[in-house]
Parts: structure tokens; C-alpha cells; sequence
DNA sequence: TGCAAAATAGCACGACCGTTCGTTTCATTC
DNA sequence: GAATGAAACGAACGGTCGTGCTATTTTGCA
């Protein structure tokens, strides 16, 4: 709502008009500019794993998992089209301006990061991807495919961005394949993990 | 020079103090702050072309070509992790802000993707990259590992991202490859363009 | 050398910003 | 019913911003 500008253009006067009170009044609530900024943080952090990984995280261990993830994160992104994701605008704004809201934002993203670390390597462990598979390698790409699709529906307006980013995903994840628990095969190596619990 | 804090931190006081000259004569040169934002645009697209389209584009057409293109934007965009590129984060700052800086930039933003398609396709052309590769998907992919990389050096400052974005790039070229020009083999299908002219 | 034209300086204006401070409102509690 | 404390308000301050004006300086050319 307030990120239509991004965390800079976050104004405690805009703010005040919008939420029709006085800018003093919505000032005493944060204290300051940068408290205000790192409670929207905040808040878009609970909002993002409410709508992402929660819902993510009740699927299978593995591949099923991190392709909800995937899947999840790309339907946030393109839903965004019209109102912004602040972990990539705050990346943006905030690379080369060290800050408070800059750790809270690095922190956030670096959560996030780890969440998808995990899932990635839940599907070597669960055997649906290679054991010699580059956890971080394919993290860097997976967030390469979020971000050109950011680019390319936001700012470019460009159709099939989408599509476009979930080929990329498959292409990503079909080179790394040891089996597709979508559909069941015979295991080339044991599964240490169950995939169903 | 005067990215530092994005084209929206780019102030005609600030720009001012740094020539050492007084606020209106900066202003009389450019007649407006938008003029002077097209104008850093423009500047940047120049250098952006002299720093990496020029050279790369002496290589000879295909595969060479492609991948001293990439790596010259590599170097670049590493290189501004303390200067800032505005194609990146003037994508960010005017992606939902309609106008002429916004135009300026998406142009010569399509402008670099439409030279770094025409390379993708003669990389096909010539006999490097399969018949069936899909143009715009590459590009797309390319794109967003550069994305990548500037979000990883910049605002996380994790070592080591130029190498997972040259990584990334391989194996997305390495998985449409038909011939490699650089270790020459015989050449399953005939080259219309002879790759040395 | 003189003169027109371009470049730059100086200054003021209005708008918006974050922030401070004193006051008012109002529900809760004794 | 009075006291208390939090919440909101309204006005003002100092600051920066872009942008007009009008002088003044510098420059290039006849």
C-alpha cells in the first residue's frame, strides 16, 4: 500500500493524509522516519511468509517443497506488479546506504534465503536431486529468474514474464533431476529422509 | 559518479557543490531536473556501449561474441559495486512512475536487450547454440543472473557472486550448445555464417 | 577593440520534508 | 467526580528541494 514508491518515497505525510491523521500523530506512533520504515519492513516480512512459506512448508520434503516455494514466490512477484516487492526496491534503495534499515531489510532477505537453502538441500537429501548439486549455485539462479521477472512485468510491462520464469525454474531443476517425486520412479540412491512423513 | 543514491537521490544542489558552481548554473545547463536525469541516462548508455557493446562486438559473430558480451556486463556491474548501475536501479526507482526519464531509460534498457538478442541468435545462426533455442528465454535467464549478481555484490556484499553468475551463464549455454567455437569439432549441422569473416 | 551572446552567479519563492513542543481530547481508574 | 495517562492534534522550525527571476561575468567573433 505504502511501498507504491518504494521505502524512500514512504513519507510520514503521506502517511498521515492516507490514514487521515496528523502527521504528529502518526509520527509519535513510530518515533521516527527509519522506525516507521523498518515497521513496514517488518510488516511485509510477516505478510510475505504468511502468503509464501507457510503455505509452502505443508508440502512434502523436497522438490515438492521447493517448487511450492517457487511457485508461491512467483505468484507474489507478478501479483506485485502494481504494488511493488520491497525486498527488491529496498535492495535497490538500500545498497549503498548503511543504516539500520538497511540490516533489517539484509536480515529479512537473508532469512528468506536460508528458508530456500534448506528446501534445496531437503531435495538432495530426499534424493530427488543430485547429491553433488550447488546448494548456493542454484539459490543465485532460482533469485536471478524472481528478479529479471520483477524487471521484465514491472518495469518493461513485458507479457509472458511469467512463463518465462517458471521455465527458467524447470530448466534450473530438470538438469539437477536424480527422480521427479511427481512421478515416481525407481530411486537411483537411497533416501535418507522420507519424503512423506 | 552521480548514481550514488539512484537517479532520484541525484540532486541539482548536490551536483552543484561537487562542480564547485552555484545551484541555477547547473540548472540553466539542463532547463529542468528531468532533462538532467535523461541527460545522466544518456551519458551512462554511452559509456555502457563504449565499456561493453564496442568491444565485444570486434569478436567474431556466435559464441565468442555472446560470451564476451556477458562478461564485459559482468566486470561492469562488479565493478559498480561502489558506483551503482542506473539501468538497474532506475528500473527499480521508475517502474511504477510514468514520464519521459521512464521512457528514456526503458528505451535504452530495450535497447541492450535487443543487442544481446541479435547475439543470441547468431550464436543459433552460426551453428553454436541449437536451432530450437528459444531467444528470448536465454535472454531472460542471462538477464536475470546479472540481476543476481548485482543484488549479491551489492546489497548482501557476498564474495563470490561474479563466479556463480559466470557459472550460471555456462551452463545455460553449455545445455543449448551444438558446437563450441572455442574447442572446434566437426559440426553436425552447416554454418550459414562463416564465423571468422 | 568593441559588442552581442552565452554562461554563470545571486537571490527569493513556494513546496515538502522530518521533527519538536505545547495543548487538547478522552477513556480508565481511584 | 477528580486524577491520570496515553493518544492525537496543530502550529511552527530548520532544512532541502526545484525553479524562476535578474545581474554579472566570460567568451567568441567582427
Amino acid at each position: 500500500m505504502s511501498s507504491h514508491r518504494g521505502l524512500e518515497g514512504l513519507s510520514i505525510g503521506a502517511l498521515a493524509e492516507v490514514t487521515q491523521m496528523s502527521k504528529s500523530g502518526v509520527f509519535a506512533h513510530f518515533g521516527s522516519r527509519e522506525e516507521l520504515q523498518i515497521a513496514v519492513i517488518r510488516e511485509y516480512h510477516a505478510r510475505f511468509e504468511e502468503e509464501v512459506f507457510f503455505p509452502a512448508v505443508s508440502q512434502a520434503r523436497g522438490l515438492p517443497r521447493l517448487r511450492a516455494l517457487f511457485e508461491r514466490w512467483v505468484r507474489r512477484v507478478s501479483v506485485e506488479v502494481d504494488s511493488g516487492c520491497i525486498y527488491i526496491s529496498g535492495a535497490v534503495e538500500f545498497d549503498d546506504r548503511p543504516g539500520p534499515v538497511r540490516d533489517a531489510l539484509a536480515s529479512m532477505v537473508r532469512a528468506w534465503q536460508s528458508a530456500l537453502e534448506r528446501a534445496i538441500d531437503l531435495s538432495i537429501k530426499a534424493g530427488h536431486l543430485r547429491p553433488d548439486t550447488d546448494t548456493l549455485q542454484i539459490l543465485f539462479e532460482v533469485h536471478g529468474l524472481i528478479l529479471a521477472l520483477h524487471h521484465d512485468a514491472r518495469f518493461l510491462r513485458l507479457p509472458g514474464a511469467v512463463d518465462r520464469a517458471r521455465r527458467g525454474f524447470e530448466r534450473i531443476v530438470q538438469a539437477q533431476l536424480l527422480c521427479d517425486p511427481d512421478r515416481p520412479a525407481a530411486h537411483a540412491f537411497p533416501i535418507p529422509i522420507p519424503t512423506r512423513p
